[in-house]
DNA sequence: GGCATTTTGAGGTACGCAACTCATTTTGAG
DNA sequence: CTCAAAATGAGTTGCGTACCTCAAAATGCC
């Protein structure tokens, strides 16, 4: 068999230490190696710098299969998130179902509490509600003082928290699991602009509230491409529709009964019905770009049908998925694959519809 | 606390059952439930039936922990990819290299065997000399009978085979991790067809070969997209690089000089460099729409310069950890979540860059 | 009904680590 | 130097599964 000559064979990983070996080569027993990996108290500094570098001279890796099995209680998740008909939220949760196998087999729980995510104390109070009875929270976090203090008591406390599609960048949260508004917004710009062609004239944007975070980001960098690339585009002031439908529908219709010459639309939250149907009911689907976000069933009939241009989406299971496999992460203290749990910015088109 | 009266609880994953329990449950010793999991003989149908029917009714899964602990010999994966200069696969094996922690972790090993996956037979032998030492086989593959047949023998040894980037669908591969061709095609049309606005004239296609796969599926689904959607725009018959930037540079000058109403251009390969070249001698780079493939230091910098518009992107860091995932599921028996590792076609323009 | 054959039970060992106890050694303060 | 406190060693148990052996029971065939 020499048929292989131009063949090369590179090993990537190898191992099998375990932790005796580490124990043998630092000169110390099992059980201070234990004490060190768990950071017990009860051993001399100069003592846990030799183990560490033992451990880190061997790339040493804990046989995460034995240490889960070792483990005595299972570990256990909590998912904070809004109660209500949010599309977007259930698809989160229901990807959250499909992990049950998965999640079983690795004996981890996860649950989801439902509250008001939207009201400052009753968020905080759901939050500190949960210390102390587990190992990870997932939150959809508002930014607000209190919200900040609940989540900092509960990283005090030993829990690791990840916030869930909105984050709060002033805590002390562990990692934050979505995207860049703000780079999202600039793509619906780049978007809108773009295909508009080289026609000239309005651009109408539809939002739920400028007082969420999210959404006033995603303005925010609406607006700069907006400025700086398509001037000849003039940006109508915001609409606010509540993320409601009938509310935005109707806005949206008094705004196309002034303007005329309106070319582009962004829609930055829910409500995506609503715009619709005002935007068929003023007969202006084929002449008005129109880009919005995420992909629902609604919306990929709209993108199918032509009435939608493109949607800015952020992939739900992933964020589901990332959310877990980051909170498990740090539980075991693992380290974090970040390529794999960044969340991107999704662009779908008729064509590439997941 | 009663603060919580609108916070609901949804248990997602509970059990806790072990291998005891379901053979106390079927009325079998521990040892029959064992044959029956790995499908050993010397079991009697009805028992089978009775043992399964147990683990169904409990939903019940093996604690992966325990399995892995338990198995004698460390699983061995190989990743048998081209040699050369392809950056893509260059960027595949970084993200391979990037996972050792994790990979030691879990007792896993991953070896990448490099070889001409352009020739059939070399490939066939690379493949066919795998068999026996591995547990799961990942591989950039050819579509060819003789790599078909290599791969069958790879799968009816036991080995679990995953194609990775380029599919052979009429093997008996045991998954596909890459994307769909004729859509990623469908989707650069759909781009320049938009991006061009409402000018008419040529679009000039460049491609490795035509006789590679992924390659004439795209173009199949460019050019469908553009004959039903965009008839204003004329497309060229394509011109074949090789993927060699100085062949791609040259044949797209020649291009250039006999056609001035150029608008749009689709590079379907590699060779970027040469064609982002031929591009600005031409002094065209403000007129034509130009979309191409993969992010790259070169792609990224002619994205944010507004020479390329818009990159079709397949995430080769996904790719990698879903080929490793999947191979693991399968070696392991465990369900694959097709969401997770289904590989999206990314469309990416400056404001998204990754 | 007796026999060979198939099926099943019972039990053991090993995997690598967490978590714990208790005895022993080392250390530093007085 | 003495003694209490701190640091460490040695050892045990259990987690849930894979994999193995050997004996016992059940089955089917003539």
């Amino acid at each position: 068999m020499d048929q292989d000559t131009d063949t090369a064979t590179d090993t990537v990983a190898t191992p099998a230490l375990t932790l005796k070996d580490i124990a043998r080569q630092a000169g110390v027993s099992l059980a201070t190696v234990d004490r060190v990996l768990h950071n017990r108290p009860g051993v001399r500094p100069d003592t846990v710098r030799r183990v560490k570098e033992a451990i880190a001279r061997n790339a040493f890796q804990p046989h995460v299969g034995a240490a889960e099995l070792a483990r005595a209680r299972a570990r256990r998740f909590a998912f904070v998130m809004p109660t209500g008909p949010n599309l977007f939220m259930q698809q989160i949760q229901a990807y959250l179902d499909e992990m049950s196998a998965w999640l079983s087999a690795r004996r981890l729980s996860v649950e989801v509490v439902a509250t008001d995510v939207f009201d400052p104390s009753v968020l905080a109070a759901s939050l500190e509600a949960l210390s102390g009875d587990y190992d990870g929270v997932a939150v959809v976090a508002l930014d607000h003082p209190s919200v900040r203090a609940a989540i900092d008591d509960l990283v005090e406390a030993g829990t690791k928290v990840v916030t869930l599609v909105s984050d709060v960048p002033s805590s002390r949260r562990h990692h934050y699991v979505g995207i860049d508004n703000i780079a999202a917004g600039r793509t619906a710009g780049a978007l809108v602009g773009r295909l508009a062609g080289q026609k000239s004239g309005k651009v109408a944007i539809v939002a739920g509230s400028q007082g969420l975070r999210d959404h006033a980001e995603r303005i925010f960098g609406f607006n700069q491409v907006m400025a700086s690339e398509f001037p000849r585009l003039d940006v109508l002031p915001v609409l606010e529709g509540r993320d409601d439908d009938d509310r935005s529908e109707q806005a949206l219709a008094r705004l196309f009964g002034r303007h005329a010459d309106i070319v582009g639309l962004y829609n930055v939250g829910a409500g995506t019905p609503g715009v619709a149907r005002a935007l068929s009911n003023a007969g202006r689907e084929k002449q008005v770009v129109f880009v919005g976000h995420d992909v629902t069933v609604l919306t990929r009939r709209l993108l199918l049908q032509g009435v939608m241009d493109a949607a800015i989406s952020q992939n739900p299971g992933h964020e589901a998925r990332a959310a877990v496999r980051v909170l498990l992460a740090l539980a075991r203290g693992e380290p974090i694959l970040r390529e794999q749990e960044k969340i991107r910015i999704d662009i779908v088109m008729r064509d590439n519809l997941p």
